[in-house]
DNA sequence: TTGTAGGCGTTATCAC
DNA sequence: GTGATAACGCCTACAA
């Protein structure tokens, strides 16, 4: 593997000029440094990212933090991010935290090493007071999952109006036992937060109160939703439609009230959250509201690089928009 | 962030000593290495992995080549690999080639600058003539896909037996009119090949000759799997069964035909390949070949460690077991 | 069993 | 404009 020395020695000149060509430095006469990039191109020369990492560079690596990548919903955002950053000329090391505290701590620290230049969270574990401090460390953006503060920057969509949006549209078809699934808890704040209030506030608008045994929190999968369908069963004050943060979740219920031999959408109606591809393999197709994750991805890795080539620690905050997609399932 | 050089002077020892401790070498007094990992321990020290790197150490970090980290079999994959990683205290940087021969050569070539300690590959872009050099500069090792050298470590299926087992189901569910349906062209080796070869084999022990305009290439997508129905519906010899190589182009398959009137498996039976989620999401659910996807996951990590920690080049085929899941489209 | 010194490849600083 | 040199943090001969 060549290194700078080697590119020095061919050409004559010394290392520094040679580094000076690299970083495109000014004050360097034309004439060498074209014969510079021409004995890099010769040989094949390509700086040692470590070296540079070393000496206090960057390392052109950003780290993405996922709760699960088999979640489609995180692929389809990882594949974006990756795509973008390799257009960048960035490697992405993926974290999965699997949901665990210490787990999402550990591939926070990677930014002291500066193992990484960088982090995209996309999800949130453990208390933002314990994240903060990191930060200091390197610039850390949030995708997807949010919280309230004005001192980190964020692309994220309008959860509110997402579930709003969902709420209404059930409730222009004629619904009014409307449940509610949520993959969070009650959080006092931040993504699961938002939408819970834009049900909330959809329901309010039409007078309408759910009764709260329709209302599920933390449900993630296929066979959560299957679940959720059977206890729906069991009541006697049965809810007509739902709505669920999810579409995986979204086609469980679908797949356990088609069993049951229930008719969807007349029996249930069912919406769903993300727009994944299951959605349209789903029978009948899930009606569901859109994120747009391509640009999400994008827009993270543009911001992110912003944020560590500038100097001085900027934040922004990012808000993409929303799309209710109606299919079959409403 | 504190450096191997705080520890020293913390404990009142030189760095070589500190340095020994952190690598387990022998001949230290217990005394003494017990006051440094203490030091260590306090101050929250780790090592830096640049230095590490630099030094021509190995940088814990190991990359993972997917075509696409969308497609559910390689998310589920990558899953696995960090799982097991993150376990042996290995960091994953994940590449998508896209099916790009420049991405994966340039992908290879981290291994040069030890940006990566090891590579596993799960699909093969270019000439193996091509690949095979950059084995020099440290561990690659194959997995899922795979090709017939006996220099390359490789973790695989028996790909053949499953398109065997596949397509014999189906012949004895009365079926004669099978076509075939496969993700590659129609290559001289590797898991591709391996399949063709199953299903011929198959064909030919029950004296059946397949039309060949049932025999398709090149089919990845869900999307694929539609316009598969659409061309078989213009034929005048209809096939009555159909093996896919992935459950994404038999969803398709399966979702197309409904559209069309066509009841399955009556009217056309469907059988995948890998068991993904959507198996069981779509309807009727599909019937497919189980790859055992964490084993091998895991165990192509368990085996690149080996590799990247024996001085020799060790040289190791792994293969693991393949399954018949008999759902509703058979 | 422990310490000293040098170098991995790069770039920033200071000279010229 | 260009070059020598030190330093980033770590590990390993070699010496003691």
């Amino acid at each position: 593997m060549p290194t700078i020395s080697d590119v020095a020695r061919i050409t004559g000149l010394s290392k520094s000029t040679v580094s000076r060509v690299i970083n495109n430095h000014p004050y360097i006469s034309s004439q060498k440094r074209e014969k510079v990039l021409k004995a890099m191109e010769e040989i094949g020369y390509y700086p040692n990212p470590s070296a540079r990492r070393l000496r206090g560079h960057t390392s052109n690596t950003i780290g993405v933090i996922v709760p699960r990548i088999v979640n489609p919903f995180f692929s389809y955002l990882v594949n974006s991010i990756e795509q973008e950053a390799f257009k960048n000329n960035y490697q992405v090391i993926i974290f999965q935290s699997n949901d665990l505290k210490d787990k999402e701590l550990y591939f926070l620290n990677l930014l002291k090493n500066r193992q990484v230049d960088g982090i995209i969270m996309t999800s949130i574990e453990n208390d933002w007071e314990t994240i903060e401090p990191y930060m200091q460390y390197g610039p850390v953006l949030l995708c997807n999952e949010y919280v309230n503060q004005s001192s980190v920057s964020k692309v994220r969509l309008d959860q509110k109006k997402g579930a709003y949006m969902g709420t209404e549209h059930l409730i222009n078809k004629g619904h009014q036992k409307i449940a509610y699934c949520t993959g969070g808890l009650f959080a006092g704040y931040g993504r699961d937060f938002d939408r819970n209030t834009g049900y909330q506030k959809a329901m309010d608008k039409h007078q309408l109160t759910p009764n709260p045994n329709w209302i599920f929190i933390q449900r993630h999968s296929i066979e959560d939703g299957k679940k959720v369908v059977k206890e729906i069963l069991s009541m006697n004050d049965k809810p007509t439609a739902i709505f669920s943060g999810s579409d995986e979740v979204a086609a469980g219920i679908i797949i356990e009230a088609k069993e049951n031999g229930l008719k969807i959408p007349d029996d249930l109606a069912v919406i769903g959250f993300d727009d994944q591809p299951l959605a349209e393999i789903v029978d009948p197709k899930l009606t569901t509201i859109k994120q747009p994750i391509d640009e999400m991805g994008i827009k993270s890795v543009e911001l992110l690089i912003q944020m560590m080539n500038s100097k001085d620690s900027m934040v922004e905050e990012v808000q993409l928009p929303i799309q209710l997609i109606e299919r079959e399932s409403t």
